[in-house]
DNA sequence: TATGAAAAGTGCTATAT
DNA sequence: ATATAGCACTTTTCATA
């Protein structure tokens, strides 16, 4: 769909606080509130906003502990791939997977407690899946940025 | 914060979907409005809810192309980490920027539309900044696994 | 801490311009 | 495409156990 600049916004609004009324938006934007609304209503049917979430700090939660880990697969056929995919997006501490260039297939983020929590997620979920090859483990030593927001 | 059984479900509930009426949460639960009202609160006020927000599909916004940056810099005193951090975290293009451990000093994820933005970004924002050592460019070619989920 | 009911505010729909 | 108005629903507060 085409993104105007009153979309984008409305956008920046919602990237920051959803839950922002339709009211202050309007005000801010100087527009009606069932402009704003049909507005949304729109973005959201078109798939531009994806969904709205909550976000929680992974330390209040006992997951503060942030591993990159660089993965190369044995081999690269397409049944290869699929299958390892498969396992590794249904592992809950893998939050991110990535297949990415370079000298390794995937990049993943894992969030979990602390270093022995992470040791123990290596060897009894990650490198028992199927057709791994290499791994390598990245820390997180301070996040100096963590942004959901898209600039517009 | 202690975090019992029903904060953790009431969490996964909003992390799913903040957009999750009290109501909806409270039948799941089988507890009233207000309680559900009430812990969300105490969450929200003791930071382990650090905040709504809309996701939006980066490619519906012209910024499909992901690039993982690893960099080094070429001196590691506190005065140049700082200076960095601070000009890297405004780039918009940047929407995460980890130090972490290994063979270079911080991991970007950069957000932009395609390989010639990609290049403009790297010459006239990124190699631009002070003490720089070198970068290497990791391209996504999959986004296989993106959740902003955190299992409890 | 949890509950239920009442008050205040927001979202949603229809109608109109 | 935007605005106004009315209804339904949700959030929020309060009294109570």
């Amino acid at each position: 769909m085409k993104i105007d600049e009153i979309d984008k916004k409305i956008l920046q609004h919602l990237q920051k606080d959803s839950k922002k009324t339709n009211k202050e938006i309007a005000n801010d934007l100087k527009l009606s509130v069932t402009a704003i609304y049909e507005r949304i209503r729109k973005l959201e049917r078109a798939g531009v906003i994806s969904g709205y979430v909550a976000l929680i700090n992974p330390e209040a939660v006992d997951k503060g502990f942030m591993v990159l880990c660089q993965i190369k697969l044995v081999q690269h056929k397409k049944d290869f791939l699929t299958k390892f995919e498969k396992e590794v997006t249904s592992l809950p501490e893998v939050i991110e997977c990535l297949h990415v260039s370079g000298g390794f297939d995937y990049m993943l983020k894992v969030l979990v407690k602390d270093m022995d929590a992470y040791r123990e997620f290596l060897v009894t979920k990650l490198t028992i899946l199927d057709h791994i090859g290499s791994t390598q483990s990245i820390f997180t030593i301070n996040k100096v940025k963590q942004s959901t927001v898209i600039s517009l």
